[in-house]
DNA sequence: CTCTGTGAAAATGTTCACAGCG
DNA sequence: CGCTGTGAACATTTTCACAGAG
């Protein structure tokens, strides 16, 4: 079956599980990987890793399992990672240094190019191969640059300011780590990432002492 | 008014924004809030909010909103903010001194008190007051510290080894930033977040929304 | 005989809409 | 009145279980 479907957002949000595990076994020259197999690198269930893999088309073969080379090419093409992404950092503290570093992004195909602060000490200073500029070039810089992700990684009071800048600029999507809810015209898209949030649901979890899900064994 | 605690997950990866908000409108010295108002500074609607609030129990006032005190308190106590968590961080790179310096941590309950690494022109030398430690001092540390919560921030390749002595030390919980899955008896909570996967997930919505090639090269 | 693909059932999560409390 | 609390409708996600391709 093919042609095009909706792909479910709980099934897009495991497809970069999918894809890091599949890199992994081109890398052991594995060939062919079962849903099982999948399941167990991914840590997520077999009976769901073969429903995700169901709405990219139907790619396994019966009786053998997925061709590793084929699947990850699919992969790639849903996540648009058959080409390279521009992405500009703005806010380079603590947060932003350890993203500008990085490796997991350069690995895939996003290529960090613009670095913005509005930390006068820090304009002008070097990171990685790049200079950074102050917030007030971001607009003039992700057009001219042609960047599409801007990553905010500034303190919760400037994150509005700077996801204005770049959507101005052009970015069609936004990734942000600052601790504020930012609005931005409904063709930009936000995801955002808090570090703190997580270490509180995990509180949570902990504290509940008696747990019910099975997580994994050892 | 509620039955025991059985909240659903969905409701509990969102009380950490309603907490944020709460802070700030005590912050601002605001002491009663609608649903519709928490809906706004969180980005969550408004039905969605008192669904949530009302798994906490009814704490609300008919006609009036919620007690911004009262409701923070209730919140704190479930999220188990309502006393401090000694934390672990493994992993000094980029990403671990990033969490390290990370003001919310320590604005909640989160207090770092030990940190390691494998390298050794990492181990000895300071870091926000703490000396980082080798990591085969992590179990004795953990134990004797009583630290609870572990956090990961190494490369892939160690994380297991990491985690199996943070859970032979004795924590109870641990939020994994390597890109990998790890296994730990079931009594260990263990939550994810991967910086690579959430641009990924990005792209895949960024590609949906063109109109014409997003700004990217090659 | 093995392992995928998928309907159908079950579980979870979201939204609606309004009764009823303050 | 205004706004919470909540059943009930709706939507999405997960799990089950097995037909059928290779």
């Amino acid at each position: 079956m093919s042609g095009f479907r909706r792909i479910p957002e709980a099934t897009v949000s495991r497809l970069p599980l999918y894809l890091r595990s599949l890199l992994e076994f081109t890398e052991q020259r594995v060939t062919t990987v079962s849903s099982e197999r999948l399941a167990t690198t991914t840590g997520v269930n077999a009976a769901k890793v073969r429903k995700d893999l169901s709405y990219l088309g139907s790619y396994g073969t019966r009786g053998v399992g997925y061709d590793v080379e084929y699947l990850l090419r699919r992969i790639q093409e849903q996540l648009g990672l058959d080409h390279d992404w521009r992405v500009a950092i703005v806010g380079v503290g603590n947060l932003g240094r350890a993203l500008v570093n990085y490796r997991g992004f350069g690995e895939r195909r996003f290529s960090v190019q613009a670095l913005f602060d509005s930390d006068m000490s820090k304009i002008g200073t070097e990171l990685n191969g790049l200079v950074v500029a102050g917030t007030e070039d971001i607009e003039p810089t992700v057009r001219e640059r042609r960047l599409s992700i801007g990553i905010i990684a500034t303190p919760a009071a400037s994150a509005q300011d700077v996801a204005d800048r770049l959507v101005d600029g052009g970015v069609t999507g936004i990734l942000n780590f600052a601790p504020a809810v930012i609005s931005v015209p409904k063709q930009v898209r936000v995801r955002k990432v808090d570090l703190s949030i997580e270490l509180q649901i995990l509180a949570f979890y902990v504290s509940g002492t008696v747990s019910d899900e099975p997580h994994a064994s050892r």
